[in-house]
DNA sequence: GGTAGACCTGGACGC
DNA sequence: GCGTCCAGGTCTACC
């Protein structure tokens, strides 16, 4: 390894839960070694790519009481100073530094079951664009497919660190993929020209143009400039940020809702066919599709701005019980089964 | 506004 | 080993 840092985190934060809290951390490039409990990522830090291995120590170094230690960054080629701030904004984003221990213990006070074991972060992607293409990756396939689409757009298109590793494609690399190059190499079906035209887009920094009949309730987006920044905002309102992604290519009304829990506005769910499995089997609910949606919102509804949260650890602790703490699971076994109809 | 069917891939299943 | 069927969310055409 070329060079060693830390990252200050939150009071609460513990790497091998709250890594290990979302589907995409058994994504490519993100890679979750449950005998060391190390979490390691191939990032582009704009001019080169670097392949990190991040993990939280205890006192003198064991992996026990580590809640609230700083994490340690190792990389495989010494990064320079504007390159070692790229990637560590990058894992903040990622691990959600960005959110303090108060605001876990304000989704506790809403929904205490999950107080005891301190679940509240969710993971994420190093930026707004890869959580978008993951989300656009997950619709309408099988996981395992998704976990294909993901290492084969790294492998495909990504940046290569010195270790070999690819990151995530930026936007930039995939605008510049023909649709057809993507679809026999990364197999990502009719995907193809939905993701190079969102990877223009995010390129262009631009969005999508403002439907009229979006304009004329008052809703707006930036055409020209900073739509990634507009919709990290936490000033933009949720309604012109959900308007805005369902302009989209690709993008629906599961997609949109996902993505917005991304971006931290838990207040909407996604759901899909895996909640009616939840509805069916976890919370005994029975009738027509359309009537158990109905159920499921309502069932959330007491949990407000948090809704996103009640439904995705209910979801989560569900897994663990079928198949142990997910901080076990690896991406080649247990992650590969760990949705819908094979649990 | 609501609905049906196409889109594409990988896994399950039957032979 | 091969062929068929199915799951999965979005998009478009149609009523």
């Amino acid at each position: 390894m070329g060079a060693r840092f830390q990252i200050a985190t939150p009071g609460d934060f513990v790497l091998s839960r709250d890594a290990c809290s979302y589907g995409y951390f058994l994504l490519a490039p993100n890679h979750w070694e449950p005998g060391t409990r190390e979490f390691r990522t191939t990032i582009d830090a704009g001019e080169r790519a670097f392949t990190v291995v991040v993990s939280q120590d205890g006192p003198g170094g064991s992996r026990a009481r580590v809640r609230g230690r700083p994490l340690t960054v190792r990389a495989d080629v010494a990064p320079s100073r504007a390159e070692r701030d790229a990637i560590a904004a990058q894992l903040a984003r990622m691990f959600r530094l960005d959110e303090d221990a108060a605001e876990v213990r304000a989704f506790h006070r809403t929904d205490p079951r999950w107080r005891r074991t301190g679940r509240g972060r969710l993971m994420r992607s190093a930026t707004l664009f890869e959580d978008v293409i993951k989300t656009v990756t997950s619709c309408n396939v099988a996981w395992p497919s998704t976990i294909i689409m993901n290492r084969r757009l790294c492998e495909v298109a990504g940046r290569a660190s010195a270790s070999g590793l690819h990151a995530f494609p930026s936007a930039a690399r995939l605008a510049r993929m023909r649709a057809r190059t993507l679809r026999a190499r990364c197999n990502v079906g009719y995907r193809d020209a939905r993701i190079v035209e969102l990877a223009r887009l995010f390129a262009r920094d631009a969005g999508p143009r403002v439907p009229p009949r979006a304009a004329a309730r008052g809703v707006s987006w930036p055409v020209r400039s900073g739509f990634s920044a507009w919709l990290e905002d936490r000033r933009t309102g949720d309604d012109a940020v959900r308007a805005a992604l369902l302009e989209l290519p690709g993008i629906g009304p599961y997609a949109a809702a996902n993505i917005m829990q991304l971006l931290g506005r838990y207040a909407h769910l996604p759901l899909d066919s895996e909640s009616l499995r939840h509805a069916r089997t976890v919370l005994g609910y029975s009738g027509p599709d359309r009537a158990l949606m109905e159920k499921l919102h309502a069932h959330y509804e007491p949990f407000g701005e948090h809704r996103f949260r009640s439904y995705w650890f209910e979801l989560w602790a569900f897994y663990e019980q079928r198949r142990g703490p997910s901080w076990t699971w690896e991406r080649e076994t247990t992650g590969k089964t760990f949705t819908a109809s094979k649990l």
